[in-house]
DNA sequence: GTCTATAATCAGATAGAC
DNA sequence: GTCTATCTGATTATAGAC
């Protein structure tokens, strides 16, 4: 889907593309085509079901290949994770880079956590247990994950100094602290709450959650 | 360690008790015991690893019984977590009850919120995942467990109401969004990372999280 | 690279003696 | 009720043919 995709391991067939241009083209065309398939597969059971309840049966099932090719293009369950993560992660840079640099920075930090709740919303946020040491590791040791993080971190770090700067953002919070409370509305179980027990469109709850983040429970 | 302690099937020893005071209420006081000391190693072990990374093994090991005594007083994985979860409602309600009647809801709602940080932050608050549908149906199907959550939310609810009654509170935002965002707070991953990657204090890290939690992002 | 078939392991739950 | 030993099923991962 997207054409400059970086998978962890893209040094082979990149090298080969110039070496024969047309049909290893087509053949790395393929192949991405396939890990692609199989980066949304993983991405939607994710957020379905979580890390632990998705099987790797489940995704190959979904993909509609064997479990065996599966382990041909990813080497774990948790590379299947991290795939899915580099996924959002680019996804993300997509968005926060397409949002107006003359804009007003505490409007871009809402649109970016707007964002991040639509996703969840739509069922194409994965959710992934902080508590697990392996699946740690593995996100820490892939470069283009924590590229993602770090780039995103950095896009939502200017904005949150230039509105702390200009008087829109509370200044008495450490930015890091408005850092992670903006990436945790990326698994607000709030979002879950509000569709299961009233009847709120998904706009409407993203308005409620938006406005309790940014405005407060406190009357103004 | 509660006197009061209300187990999923008590009708039977608490029959008994009546019939023959001396000897079996002794005996129930051992049972009791025992299974207190099994919702503190699930309650523990919960908080620490999460529903899906705990095994019924590592229970028993912490309780220092072998697995099969634990099924005679549990009849599943699942019952465990509700027991540990009533547990922590119990806990809840005497928290509430202990709050002044007379201190204004506001005041009220925010020491909710900081007590249940508090016990995350101490590692003395379960992690389920919400997504699991048979740990869901346990959880339902278990009075104590829902009598718990109805009352806590009573409680909660009827502050809520008196501190948008008098202005304290955001009027503009429905109770039950309010009472979902003071719940989430027991799950929040901000606390953990706060502590992870700053070398904040429990206390400043549970002020910073209330103070955007009821004053907003936004600068006031 | 894809497949079928199978290892290897682990975890929830139970049997049956005491 | 507690124990040891075991069953049962699910799940990650791999072997080996094509």
């Amino acid at each position: 889907m997207k054409p400059n995709k970086m998978p962890a391991a893209p040094s082979a067939s990149t090298t080969k593309a110039s070496a024969k241009p047309a049909k290893v083209s087509f053949k790395a065309q393929m192949l991405l085509a396939r890990e692609d398939a199989i980066v949304q597969a993983v991405n939607r059971l994710l957020a379905e079901k979580g890390f632990d309840a998705m099987t790797v049966d489940e995704v190959a099932a979904n993909v509609g290949i064997a479990k065996a090719s599966l382990y041909k293009h990813f080497s774990s369950k948790e590379e299947l994770a991290a795939a899915a993560m580099v996924h959002v992660m680019q996804r993300a840079q997509a968005f926060l880079s397409s949002l107006p640099a003359d804009a007003a920075p505490i409007a871009n930090l809402r649109a970016a956590a707007r964002w991040m709740m639509q996703l969840k919303l739509a069922g194409e946020m994965p959710s992934l247990p902080s508590q697990n040491s392996t699946l740690r590791a593995t996100l820490m040791g892939n470069k283009a994950y924590m590229d993602g993080v770090m780039e995103a971190s950095d896009h939502l770090g200017g904005w949150i100094e230039a509105a702390q700067a200009n008087g829109s953002l509370n200044t008495t919070l450490p930015p890091i602290a408005v850092l992670y409370t903006l990436y945790a509305r990326a698994c607000d179980p709030v979002l879950e709450f509000l569709r299961l027990n009233d009847q709120l469109k998904d706009d409407a709850i993203i308005d409620l959650v938006l406005k309790t983040c940014f405005e407060g429970l406190n009357a103004r």
